[in-house]
RNA sequence: GCGCCCGUAGCUCAACGGAUAGAGCACCAGCCUUCGAAGCUGGGGGUUGGGGGUUCGAUUCCCUCCGGGCGCGCCA
């Protein structure tokens, strides 16, 4: 499927190249906000090749270019090639692709089916989750989303910090010290204190840790006590993250804990020992990387014959490959774990499992104020309680600005808006960048957030309701391209398939937010300024009411790329 | 010390190597008898951290310095 605007940039590529010679490299480019054109085409690189200054060739071009029927016109402009669209044929175009495919509108087939393993969320079992394992959870869920539109079939898997020495601490501290009423009362939360109080006390006593992993050896080797304890706080976790998800909305296809591969383990080394790969030094066996450039090496088993997580994650790794046959895995985690992605995918080609793109799609840090959070530190923002807070803001501003609706209404705008206010500040900037937590900016409900966007759809639908949709039977007429709000939004909206791609082809999901952003000034501005049901023609009203409900499913399904929902009123 | 990432308006962020670097917030001034004002219009605000280089053209690519973050063998 080629959606109109792709269509009109192939054909002005074409146009170009007929003239200009195929073999020469052309890129388009939107023109600055105040030049009337639609499309520009740089003419400097053709300079050599053609033995002509740029604004010859860009005059040239504009007098010599057959347009297609996309194409109206043609200017130079300096050393640009300035065209316009032929705004019936586009409109036309766009609104037809818009109307027949619906909700579908976007989608694309780069996928061909393929199947991708999307590796997200991952928190640590037995502590709260932090808004630290909040981007992990929302971008991974969003290239999810973003992957199925796009003709991938995702598998979405939880990677759950589920073993480990870190429960060979948490064994020793529950036999030591703990409170069984509250425990009772709030199993994580004294699962935490019992994970801090350790922490403190083997500063003063570095023996503990030796107990400790005592206790990490006993639970490795399967001592029932130990094993039950540790299926104990699994259990208590899981409910605990379930109430996170079920707010978030966000689901996997399977949630196999790093414990699931214990027994998965021996044959990895014992491949690597075999090939090998895997040297003793010191007592661990290692795989050495110097020769891919990698200083550090992999470490496979422990001196003391214990695992660690790269040993894991190969297992991991190795299993979806058997089981899933992707052909892409990504791991969206921390990029403070770059290191150990570069170590795990080296060694998974030495393996012999490189037939397969490995994806680190990292993320920066969200630090508070007064730097890193730490748990151990009691220094950390629990994400239950942004949910909270962000559901109860959005809550008064709903009694605020909608008292009509009935509480259990209220209670749902709340959660979308809120929730999709979390979300969208964090998926609307890029990922790479480090975050400083600020409750006052996560939260924002004005502005450039996920709020302004649903309130984009919720006008659009009011016009709608109010008989918008018997009138949009028929085609869409050109006259709804006459002013400057029409047709931004016709441009906007048929731009979305090129975002979608954009978006899909770096992992970037604040591609789409940035976008829908736009979308939203475009149809807010068209909104105060273009009547649509009071339109003077039936064609005229016809065609308002087509745009307007193009926006309102745009907004929704690329709203729904970010997991965010719209509400019919808020 | 070595490696990776980041540095753009007062604050938070955008900007396929392309034309005059754009938004939001904050501040100031306007707009509700017309489809919902969680909105719209206008205003001031910039040596894109500094300096070199490549290029017809650099916020974008390369080098270097400065500042911040992260990582660097038995935690995850």
């Amino acid at each position: 499927m080629v959606y109109t605007y792709e269509a009109a940039k192939r054909a002005a590529l074409e146009a170009v190249r007929r003239i200009a010679g195929a073999d020469v490299g052309l890129s388009l480019a939107t023109p600055p906000a105040g030049v009337p054109a639609d499309l520009a085409i740089p003419c400097f690189p053709l300079a050599a090749a053609l033995h002509a200054s740029p604004q010859e060739i860009a005059a040239r071009l504009a007098r010599t270019v057959t347009l297609g029927p996309l194409l109206e016109s043609a200017q130079a402009s300096g050393g640009y090639l300035n065209l316009t669209f032929a705004r019936g044929a586009f409109a036309a175009g766009v609104m037809g692709d818009v109307h027949r495919m619906g909700d579908r509108y976007g989608a694309l087939d780069a996928g061909g089916g393929r199947t991708v393993v999307i590796d997200f969320s991952a928190p640590n079992v037995a502590r709260q989750m932090s808004v630290g394992h909040l981007r992990s959870t929302i971008i991974g869920a969003a290239l999810y989303e973003l992957h199925k539109f796009a003709g991938y079939q995702p598998i979405g898997d939880n990677h759950l910090g589920d073993w480990g020495t870190q429960f060979g601490t948490l064994l020793y501290a529950y036999h030591a010290w703990l409170d069984r009423e509250a425990y009772a009362q709030d199993p994580i939360g004294e699962l935490l204190r019992l994970y801090v109080k350790f922490d403190a006390e083997a500063r003063r006593d570095p023996s503990l840790r030796d107990q400790a992993r005592q206790w990490h050896l006993r639970l490795e080797q399967g001592d029932p006590d130990a094993r039950a304890l540790w299926h104990e706080f699994v259990r208590h976790s899981l409910a605990a993250f379930q109430k996170i998800y079920d707010l978030l909305e966000v689901r996997f296809d399977h949630t196999l804990g790093e414990s699931f591969y214990e027994d998965k383990m021996g044959e990895v080394i014992e491949t690597a020992v075999r090939r090998g790969i895997a040297v003793e030094d010191q007592g661990a066996l290692i795989v050495r990387l110097d020769d891919v450039g990698i200083k550090t090496p992999l470490i496979l088993r422990r001196s003391d014959g214990a695992t660690l997580y790269h040993t894991r994650d190969l297992a991991t790794a190795i299993y979806r490959l058997r089981t899933f046959h992707p052909s892409k895995i990504l791991y969206v985690v921390g990029a403070d774990q770059r290191l150990h992605f570069q170590q795990l995918f080296a060694t998974l080609r030495k393996l012999g499992f490189g037939d397969v793109d490995y994806v680190h799609v990292d993320f920066g840090l969200i630090q508070l104020p007064e730097g890193r959070m730490s748990t151990r530190r009691g220094r950390v923002v629990f994400l239950e309680d942004v949910l909270d807070e962000a559901m109860a803001r959005a809550r008064r501003l709903v009694e605020e600005k909608n008292p009509e609706l009935s509480e259990p209404e209220k209670d749902e705008v709340a959660r979308i808006v809120g929730i999709g206010a979390i979300k969208y500040a964090d998926l609307s900037q890029n990922r790479v960048k480090n975050i400083v937590f600020d409750w006052d900016r996560m939260l924002a409900l004005d502005g450039d957030s996920a709020p302004y966007l649903q309130y984009t759809y919720v006008r659009a639908r009011g016009i709608l309701r109010k008989g918008g949709d018997r009138a949009a039977e028929g085609p869409f007429d050109p006259v709804a391209t006459g002013t400057p709000a029409e047709w931004a939004l016709v441009l906007a909206l048929g731009n979305f398939p090129e975002v979608v791609a954009e978006a899909l082809q770096g992992y970037y999901p604040h591609v789409v937010a940035n976008y829908l952003f736009a979308l939203a000034q475009a149809f807010h501005g068209f909104y105060h300024d273009v009547p649509v049901l009071q339109a003077d023609s039936a064609a005229l009203r016809r065609s308002r009411v087509q745009l307007v409900a193009g926006v309102a499913t745009v907004m929704r399904t690329g709203l729904g790329l970010l997991g965010i929902g719209v509400p019919e009123r808020m």
